[in-house]
This record gives C-alpha cells, sequence and structure tokens, in this order.
DNA sequence: CTTGACTCTGTACTTAAGTACGGAAGTAAG
DNA sequence: CTTACTTCCGTACTTAAGTACAGAGTCAAG
C-alpha cells in the first residue's frame, strides 16, 4: 500500500506546487529532493509525495528556514528524532524573537527620525539626515 | 574655511570608520563616495567629511535602508529636500512594520510547533514535521 | 638604497535562492 | 507524420553587499 501513484510530470507537480519547474529541479540538485528513475529514457513521474516534499520545504522557509537548514530537518524526518527538530526549532525561535528585537528598535529610530524630520522648519539642514550623518 | 584638512589614507580611513579597505573602494565604485584627486600619480587623501559620509551609510544600513536607497537618501543631502527625505523615511518605516508582523506571525507559528513538539510523546510522527509536511 | 608596508587598478570570487537558456530528445494532438 | 509543447541536461546569469587577489607603483624608515 506504499505505492502512490506517480503520475505526475515536472510541470504540473510544479505549478500544483506553485514553484517554478526550475526550482524543482534546483531542489533535486541540492539534494532536498530526490529525482525518481528515468522509464527507459523517457519522461519522470511524480507523486504526492514529492508534493508534499515541495509543501515542508516552502512552510519551512516561510517560518525562516535556510535551505541549508531545511536539509538538516529532513535528515530527522522519519519521526524518531522529535528531540533534535524541537531544538532546531528552538534554535529558529530565539533567532526569530533576536530579529525582532533589532527590527522593533529600527522601528523606534526610524519613528523618531520622522517626527523630528520638518518639525523644525527654517533649519540649515533635515534633522533626519543630520542624525545619520552623527550617528 | 571649507578646507578640511585631508590627511587620511584610505587604509587609515577604513581603521576609523570600522569598515574594510575594499569597502571604500566598493562605495566609490558604486557612486556612494567620490574620490580624492590623486596628486600626480601619488596616493589619494581623505578627511573628515569622507568619514561621515561613510558613517552615514553605515547608520542608514542599520536602519535597513539598501545601498541603492542611500545613494538616493544622498541626492536630498544639500538640506534643502527634507520632504523627499520625510517621505522616504515614512516608506521605509513601514517597510519596517510590515516585516516586524511578518516575523510576529513566524514566531507564534514556530512558538506553538515547539510547544506542541514532544509533549505529545509515543506518536507516530513528530509534530513539528507533521505539522510542516501539512501547511 | 633597499626593504616592507601600503596604495592603486582591474578583475574575479563569494553566498543564497533561484532564473534563464540552448540544444537534444520525448510526447501528444491533429 | 508533422507540429508544437514538454522534458532533460548542463551551464551561465541574477541580486546585494561586499571580499580577495595579482601585479605595479609609491612612500617612509633604517
Amino acid at each position: 500500500m506504499n505505492e502512490t501513484t506517480e503520475t505526475l510530470t515536472i510541470g504540473v507537480l510544479a505549478e500544483a506546487a506553485g514553484v517554478n519547474v526550475e526550482t524543482i529541479r534546483f531542489y533535486q540538485r541540492k539534494g532536498l529532493m530526490q529525482e525518481p528513475d528515468r522509464p527507459q529514457g523517457g519522461i519522470r513521474r511524480y507523486g504526492d509525495a514529492d508534493l508534499a516534499r515541495v509543501h515542508f520545504i516552502k512552510s519551512a522557509q516561510r517560518l525562516g528556514f535556510s535551505l541549508d537548514e531545511v536539509a538538516d530537518l529532513l535528515k530527522l524526518e522519519d519521526g524518531s528524532h522529535c528531540t533534535e527538530a524541537r531544538e532546531q526549532a528552538e534554535r529558529k525561535l530565539a533567532d526569530v524573537r533576536a530579529r525582532l528585537a533589532d527590527l522593533q528598535r529600527i522601528e523606534g529610530a526610524l519613528q523618531g527620525l520622522v517626527e523630528r524630520c520638518c518639525a523644525a522648519s527654517g533649519q540649515v539642514q533635515c534633522p533626519l539626515i543630520a542624525a545619520l550623518q552623527a550617528a
């Protein structure tokens, strides 16, 4: 019962996954997906597992994982490495929180600049430019 | 009184600005800084204005501006385009806020995954992996 | 006057995540 | 059977922000 029907061409698979055909090939070259056998010089066929794999990659990317990190996650795929997977997700979470803190500092600084800018008119120099000059 | 002393070599300038010599040259190629004249095939000298320029670029980068955007800001440098500068900063602020919102969604999703992961032990598959599979 | 450090110039390489292309071969419709 | 579309394969190009390097010239100290 493990034989899911492999009926999709690469073009249909790409379409279904919402990515470019070249992206599929690129993932294959990267080792993120393996290519099905080619029946006597014919055309490769793909199945639901391949579609799920593309979804996995894209979901992980949306959560901020790089393709190299996705490759690490895929090594844990058999389900017996739950702890490692969680640890990696925790590292990524810490990472995301650090980036959040950075962006919040930047937001505050930009907002301050925008408010000061042109509030004081008749100035020799634009406060925004001056602030960047000095910082 | 506009003649600030131009005494720094490119190495000293880079050191003072905390960047690589090659970075200075790269900014010159990009048109973000102009190169001082070369006295009869000699060595170029840099002054405080050049140092301020590097600081400006680096500050703007820290606020999330790309080098192309920095180039745009630099065109407004004479102080008579305060409004344009503010508009650009406002666009960047909106941009930063959008990225903040994205990251916050990601944070929530990752945190949820980490919490569910291994909370349910004895599972066939790791919930984190399964969630990415399905998403 | 030589040595070693620095500068100048141009070109090439780096990373990440793809995208584009050219030519050959397979495949489906009419 | 021909035409048109895909697929396959390998290679090259893209963007951003630099980094690295080779070969030639310059400069200051000893």
